[in-house]
DNA sequence: TTGTAGGCGTTATCAG
DNA sequence: CTGATAACGCCTACAA
């Protein structure tokens, strides 16, 4: 393989040449637009392979009608639910031979912003988580004639682009469903932030499910607030101080953590005195509570999906809903033994 | 300002006949190579803002010598570190009107060919943060003639290339500085995993450090382990099961927050009987930690410099050192009445 | 199936 | 400083 390291790199020009045929040629058999496989097929690619040579994407975008380039845009990476997403989200991205640009921003400013600038760009789709509270309708209005547009969870839906959301009321129901079997009486909830859409929506189905399997729940138990380990902690204590729930639901496996804590500094044992379930599972998170029964979002369907709809191009909308993945644990089911083992083991070395 | 809702959008021949110049001037005064703000310049900008002008960027890829594209490369968007030095990263990015193209992977294999896809779309620069125990001097000499490459942290350097790190030994003096001055005589430290290099580093800047200021350790008190919050309140039981050490540093704000837990199970007081430090943290661990004094790498300074490194070119390399900064908080200042409002408020509603 | 040639929108060059 | 023009590298009718 001869490496240009000096001068410019090859062109198709070069290859053409090399392989004694046109540069159409090239093109076609480079591209796949080509049905053999014959000697001048192997030549082209035997000249590529030598010259080292790779198309000029710019010069692809330009004449073609692609640019291989995919926008996402999110909240943050903070987020575990955005990086989660993302890290799914990029090699099915690499797979189509794309390139992920990467839009941040967590206000309708921002969001609109990048997305503007990613549509100047010509980019072939565009994945959007919208941050909390925010319409962008508008943005997408405006462009998803021009290129698929996929909104991934939460926020106000535009007509002309498609969605992958997950399904929460299957999903809750998979959770109490879990619990009734397991003879579950009462549950409490520690729900996300107030504010959000989401956290409503979860709490009602909460109530819609419980009703279904015959479950308790009481209000002091439904708490909103941050998704943090020391909000987990702290509302946990506060209901234990009075009450005891069977079970305990969180929106988020940093707040199980806490629950799971504060149910031990009180003498408790999970799961045979109060059963812990979490949610919005990731792989951090599950590193750091490796014993949790937690609701997993599937991000690897989501990121496929979200793909196969900008394949499709901006023509085609679809809703998509996917269900969440029952992860059962030690936190539900487990024996003393188990969580002896998880609270005493964990060696370090 | 007068939308193409439909047909092609407009191009730098429809700017520059309605400006009534020649596509050149207008290629000049857009791309601000022209020292005038007279009439004509004038004249381009309105004539652009009514077409809803913006340039092609594929187009000028191909003519020009920049892409405007920043290629990131990191192991993976859970990893705290990384996902903040994205979120610092992107805006930067975005104020040099550039994109952000996002590569991942957590091996030498999917790295080298994640940084050879970026290379071959001829981005501007490139942003690495190598995974743990992986060697890219290989890849970074073949291409570091071509475009700037800056590393970012740990990680074997390529003579060619720039890189921006963390003073560890700076920012392990302010902690050892900060708990002498508290009158602490005894400090254990739960390290990270035993085969990263960067954890063998910090051990030993921790002893260094420690002579310096006349403070002490023991062998069992510096342990190994994960970064995560389950570890650190397994460590912490097992070293206050038979010593009392005046304060425990931790690789991580999720260990330190592990190891309160600990303490306060056992009765005692943070910061009045054991004082705890953090590091590596991140507005994530803040949120749910917010009482935690720690170390927190300087992630704006990072991105500021990397991006200023890209700027001047794969001509110029330069490595930059930067400190962390230690932000002091109830862990190790606080009095008895801080840490009480700590456990017991944190109010839900 | 292959080659030829035109043009995508921009920037760099060079002459005025 | 401006304008005309030549590339940049590729894709794709269209002709052979």
């Amino acid at each position: 393989m001869v490496r240009q390291l000096h001068g410019s790199p090859s062109s198709i020009t070069d290859v053409a040449a090399l392989a004694n045929v046109s540069i159409a040629t090239v093109s076609r058999v480079l591209s796949g637009k080509r049905a053999k496989n014959d000697d001048i097929s192997r030549r082209v690619r035997e000249a590529a392979a030598q010259l080292d040579y790779s198309v000029n994407r710019a010069a692809s975008s330009l004449r073609g009608t692609t640019t291989k380039m995919v926008g996402v845009v999110v909240p943050s990476t903070y987020d575990l639910f955005c990086s989660a997403l993302i890290d799914a989200l990029e090699p099915v991205i690499d797979d189509h031979s794309d390139q992920l640009i990467l839009g941040l921003g967590a206000t309708h400013d921002l969001q609109m912003s990048r997305i503007e600038s990613l549509v100047d760009r010509n980019v072939d789709g565009l994945v959007v988580v919208c941050a909390p509270d925010t319409d962008l309708t508008d943005v997408f209005d405006r462009h998803a004639g021009q290129l698929p547009i996929v909104q991934i969870g939460e926020g106000r839906r535009s007509v002309h682009t498609s969605s992958v959301t997950i399904d929460q009321a299957l999903s809750m129901e998979q959770v109490i469903s879990h619990l009734a079997t397991l003879n579950v009486k009462s549950v409490a909830y520690l729900a996300g932030e107030q504010f959000s859409f989401e956290s409503a929506e979860m709490l009602s189905m909460l109530h819609t499910q419980l009703r279904a399997f015959g479950l308790t729940t009481q209000p002091s138990w439904n708490q909103f607030g941050p998704a943090t380990v020391e909000r987990g902690f702290n509302a946990t204590m506060r209901i234990l101080a009075t009450d005891r729930p069977d079970a305990i639901v969180c929106v988020d496996d940093n707040v199980a953590f806490g629950a799971m804590v504060a149910i031990r500094a009180l003498r408790l044992r999970v799961p045979q005195d109060i059963k812990v379930i979490g949610a919005n599972d990731s792989p951090l998170s599950r590193e750091s509570n490796p014993t949790l029964t937690t609701l997993r979002p599937p991000f690897e369907q989501i990121a496929d999906e979200a793909m196969r709809l900008i394949e499709r191009g901006p023509s085609y909308t679809s809703h998509i809903s996917l269900v969440s993945q029952l992860i059962v644990r030690e936190s539900t089911l487990g024996t003393a033994a188990d969580m002896e083992r998880q609270i005493t083991s964990g060696a370090d070395e």
